[in-house]
DNA sequence: ATGTTTATCTCGATA
DNA sequence: TATCGAGGTAAACAT
């Protein structure tokens, strides 16, 4: 990994064309050619950048080039391709106030939990938490507008289509009624009834789905998962 | 503008809990206090981070603290606290590589050419690339769900409304189709048909669409342009 | 300030 | 490989 603070300029042509004017900023070459420009503000995206597969080609200008060309000085151009698309970025620095290199090696990676697939997974394994006597049919039910997070089937033996959110918004039932409008032209699973479960429903969610006929049910991670929670908070 | 390179393990809580173990890797303090931790690959996205309005407490450890707990040898801990949502960053330090400030300061920002609206603009004045005979009523046609992107005739005079996106996905579907509905309860245009627009549909999208009898239409950008791109590439 | 839509989205899972 | 849905989506835009 390359750092090199620099007054420079960016120009990129690709999916969009992008111009940024001469300022100093961060720019951050990874291991694997691939190179971001930051600003010192408006955090985690950056200004401009160039994702790998790319190719990195550096030109260097020495002070005679400059003296010939007064209308521009800058010393060092990066012309970062991208192998697949052609995306093109152009970097020119125009002064060099940090340049350092490390070696990092591959990182462990990140590990994630309590995202929607541990709440699919902890409902099915637990799906008589939405009453007694319920089945598990099968996670991922697929329909031709895609799957179901689960299928299941209720204490008579009906069809029950449950679809799960972490945060309960319009879009998800609007996505649950699709799936049941589908569902209910089958004569083989009508009637199907619809359960929408999230960890939080918005109010404005929760009218339309029981408007709609969809029950509504809150859940609770950390009761699924069985833990108390008060030990492992950070600081 | 902080750049410190060292061997840290990061923890947060906030949405979700995640955890990065003990590397090497790159820590980016900027001036509004957001951090981002970077590892030498990946794409633009930080492994972990802190957005603004946040605030970092230090905490450094001496010798003896660390001869102490020999357990855990890190040298100095950072938490970071979202000011509003209470998220919470730690990063651990235990051999810092590199540490250099500068100050950048405000960016001119980028500029921004080639985006979506030019496809509206594209398709209205190129409106006969959807049938023989069409013609353009308005773009933003206004309804009182919100303004339809482009109201148009057929060859027979019948209105159509076209819902434009650069990728088309079920959303759109379901956007044109709220407007359709609204449209047709007006006897002045009824019947009004639906076409759905973009650069790429997605299969899902499409059976939706065409389930409602919505037409769906595969737009290229550069042979609306009709422009030959070569002359405006940077290199 | 708040809600909606876009994005050079990124990222992971899956057929 | 393409496609899909989720995201600590973030960021821009309109209200």
């Amino acid at each position: 990994m390359r750092l090199v603070v620099a007054r420079c300029s960016v120009d990129y042509t690709g999916r969009l064309t992008a111009h940024l004017p001469l300022a100093p900023r961060l720019l951050i070459v990874k291991a694997d050619g691939s190179v971001l420009v930051h600003s010192d503000g408006g955090s985690y995206k950056p200004l401009n950048w160039m994702t790998p597969p790319c190719t990195l080609r550096s030109t260097r200008r020495d002070d005679d080039e400059i003296e010939a060309d007064p209308d521009s000085d800058w010393i060092e151009q990066w012309d970062v391709t991208h192998d697949k698309t052609g995306d093109k970025l152009r970097v020119r620095l125009h002064e060099i106030l940090e340049d350092s290199s490390h070696e990092l090696g591959e990182d462990p990676g990140l590990q994630k939990d309590g995202v929607e697939a541990h709440l699919q997974a902890l409902l099915a394994e637990n799906i008589d938490t939405l009453g007694e006597g319920w089945s598990l049919v099968r996670r991922e039910y697929g329909t031709a507008i895609g799957p179901v997070d689960i299928m299941a089937r209720d204490a008579d033996g009906a069809a029950v289509a449950i679809e799960i959110k972490r945060r309960g918004e319009i879009d998800g039932v609007e996505q649950l009624t699709r799936y049941l409008e589908l569902l209910n032209r089958d004569p083989l699973l009508a009637p199907v009834r619809g359960v929408f479960a999230a960890q939080a429903i918005k109010p404005q969610a929760r009218v339309l789905a029981e408007d709609r006929g969809i029950d509504c049910v809150t859940l609770d991670y950390d009761a699924l998962r069985g833990i108390d929670d008060v030990d492992s908070r950070l600081f």
